[in-house]
DNA sequence: TCAAAAGTGTTACCAATACACCCATGG
DNA sequence: CCATGGGTGTATTGGTAACACTTTTGA
């Protein structure tokens, strides 16, 4: 599979993992008086380390890469393995692999993805020793580089809200257009003008009203909706192809693939290498 | 780090490498009197397989992750040992895992990356037997799931052009608005109004006039520019902090942050795996 | 003086904003 | 009948598309 080359040959490849963001939405942490209108925030599960370095530090769920499995799969693994949840959304972030980032450790090349969790699954699961529910802006120190990913990860989120269901994801299958009002709020940070917001949300074609009503309050009931992508079928994504062959009755939901934004970052230059005579390729 | 769980153990992890993505302009292919204004293309360099599977297919260029370089400077390294260009971009595309990609060699994950060199650094690049320049719309037959994979970094590149400075990557430091014009026309894959686009261009306050004026034909100068990025800055990246250890004088510069477009895609669920009592946590 | 490209002006339209307003419901 | 949230109307604005137009140059 084009290893096998002399220069390359003298040092070992790194180790490989995988990490979880799994994000859902939770209370305000810090309730004063809060001057926008939304009554939510983020929270995520982090998991204590048993292991130096930082050991007994707070750390992103993780854990190995199988061979016989895909990415995906691992990431679900990882994930179910370590929090007992199951992803309503489940994306690939980044590949982390910079040998300072392992302190002290071997080097180690983490895939990191980025999940989003039912609120109403994140309220039943419980804290224990192990793992603990952090609201997003009041993060304890963590482990390696996991709060810059974690950053990261909101920053996607917060990119990918704009143009895509991903806030549908944090509720259930069904919402009103103030609960989704809520979450675009809560994820951007700032207050949105309710009449506009459920104008633009209407008009985008993606929401279904299912007939159905229900109060919040003891006021009007409002209506409920659902998410039906318009069928603006984006360019495919290489891999859709190749995943999902282990299926299960309660896989988590495809979504329609769609290009879009990514975080632009710059790059370094390698210092020399001895060229094989023949240039290498692999799978 | 993280490793050595029961269940994790009874396989053992996949093989890791690093492919490069590398496009730069070209004149077209089929030059059918094209109806559209563009004069340019993209075009790809390709490397010959000297091994099974796929042996004496093309394939993109590749390499193997060292354990002491970040994955942009492996990435760099194999861009360069095999085609000997230096990109004024670089950037991670996607990580590739699912172990049916391999085809019968041995489960790989790929870490994609997707580079811009200079036209004049293309054209000067001359192939040879095992490497050979192909235009984006007449690619052979190639290895793995590597023409999926040039797929996704042409639909990146697509998107990303609309709100960062790719398009100045491909072209040298200094460019017409004409110029500029045909590298997204080139991209976009359809006629731009060139009079908007003018407007378009110099109301983003991203381009500096030099002063200078250059005759593509015998008509009248164009202003020549350079491209000044706004310092509307962006959401630092995670990895800039750590990346960028070993520079050099000609290393490629860098490209502000900025948070942007990505892939959304359908995830699987992971069948039974024994659950560890205490959660893992890695690097 | 002509062709070709550089560069400007003008209009129409659409989508997002700000904010005033009416409607439905239970207490 | 009032408080509260559900839901609608409307004027303004800024950006973009379409395209007609003027200017500059060498041949």
């Amino acid at each position: 599979m084009g290893f096998g080359n002399v220069s390359e040959r003298r040092n070992a490849p790194p180790q490989i993992g995988v990490s979880v963001v799994i994000l859902a939405l939770g209370p305000r942490s810090h309730d004063v008086r809060d001057t926008s209108a939304s009554h939510c925030q983020l929270w995520l599960p982090l998991v204590r380390r048993v292991r130096q370095p930082f050991l007994g530090c707070w750390a992103l769920p993780g854990g190995d890469l199988r061979a016989d499995r895909s990415l995906e799969q691992s990431a679900y693994m990882a994930l179910e393995s370590t929090t007992s949840l199951h992803p309503r959304y489940l994306e690939q972030l980044y590949t982390f692999g910079d040998p300072a980032r392992s302190h002290g450790g071997l080097p180690m090349v983490s895939i990191v993805y980025w999940a989003l969790v039912e609120q109403r699954e994140a309220v039943d699961a419980e804290d224990d020793d192990n793992v603990r529910w952090f609201p997003e802006d009041d993060l304890p120190p963590l482990a390696f580089d996991h709060r810059d990913i974690i950053d990261y990860a909101l920053a996607r989120l917060r990119s990918k809200i704009e143009y895509s269901d991903v806030a549908t994801r944090l509720l259930g299958p069904t919402f009103t257009l103030r609960q989704l009002h809520g979450v675009y709020e809560a994820i951007a940070g700032q207050s949105l003008d309710l009449a506009n917001f459920r104008r633009k949300m209407l008009a985008s074609g993606d929401l279904e009203d299912t007939g159905r009503k229900v109060r919040e309050g003891r006021q009007r009931p409002a209506a409920v909706y659902r998410y039906v992508p318009s069928d603006t079928l984006g360019i495919a994504s290489p891999w859709q192809g190749n995943a999902s062959t282990y299926s299960r009755q309660d896989m988590i939901e495809s979504a329609d693939s769609q290009i879009d934004h990514e975080a632009e970052h710059a790059t370094t230059h390698a210092d020399d290498a001895l060229s094989p005579l023949i240039p290498a390729a692999h799978g």
